[in-house]
DNA sequence: GCGATTCATCGATGAATGTCAATACGTCAC
DNA sequence: GTGACGTATTGACATTCATCGATGAATCGC
């Protein structure tokens, strides 16, 4: 082998704990915990569902609209005009955000209303903590 | 026009606040503020640019295995079997990283050793405060 | 110089994604 | 029921993306 004379990048992978996924804080807390490798692909693959679901100029932009309405939500039709996009499009993206978690839809009467689900968001906002 | 009749969607696009892409809680103060027009669609392009790069379970996990590394970094030579991926598509996803800021990459001797950019990544999570 | 090692780039390929027009489905007013 | 309206789904298309093998570029030990 004989790799690693000047700076031996070693070790990395032989530590070993449970942390939550990115972790950049916390370099000094005890806990810390840093292995490297206490990584459940499952459980990366869900992130990245959801980081994929942010991943979206339009989809930020209907997320913040749709925060912006407040706990009574935010009706379809004020979201297509603002986007800039077709109806269907933006049904297209309310669906991703829907199935990723970060949002809910209830039919009231004609009307579908859009809201935001705070923990599923926490959860992807923790993830880089 | 007679619609919303039932719930007055309404309002909606006129209540109008500054707060951070997703939500409030802003440390940087000029940032994108979201209401309903208020809207800058770059910043949501740069926002979304950096979901992207964490919108994938590989990417993720290297993340993870470079933080873990600490300060020193992690060798390129440490990822690639980790990740279960080919050399030529860690550097691929090195790469994605290292555009969209969340990393940065150091040449020493013979070897990459790549970093994380924690305020980089404080940006993204704190657009969902 | 030479061979070995480490990493990045290139080219190709199959899969996923964003978009819209057309259409289907549900609900309301009449 | 009928027509109008709000929303979701479908189908098609162009673009982007993840992946790998092959190759190039830089460095180290000899």
């Amino acid at each position: 082998m004989a790799r690693r004379t000047a700076q031996q990048p070693t070790t990395a992978a032989t530590t070993r704990a449970n942390r939550p996924l990115i972790d950049v804080a916390a370099p000094a807390a005890c806990c810390a915990s840093v292995g490297s490798a206490a990584f459940d692909p499952d459980d990366a693959t869900e992130l990245a569902r959801g980081f994929q679901a942010l991943a979206d100029p339009v989809r930020l932009h209907l997320l913040s609209l749709i925060v912006s309405a407040g706990e009574q939500g935010a009706c379809v039709c004020d979201l297509v005009e603002p986007s800039g996009r077709s109806q269907p499009t933006v049904s297209h993206h309310l669906k991703v955000l829907r199935e990723a978690g970060l949002v809910r839809s209830e039919k009231r009467g004609t009307w579908a209303w859009y809201t935001v689900d705070p923990s599923r968001v926490d959860a992807l906002r923790s993830a880089l903590a």
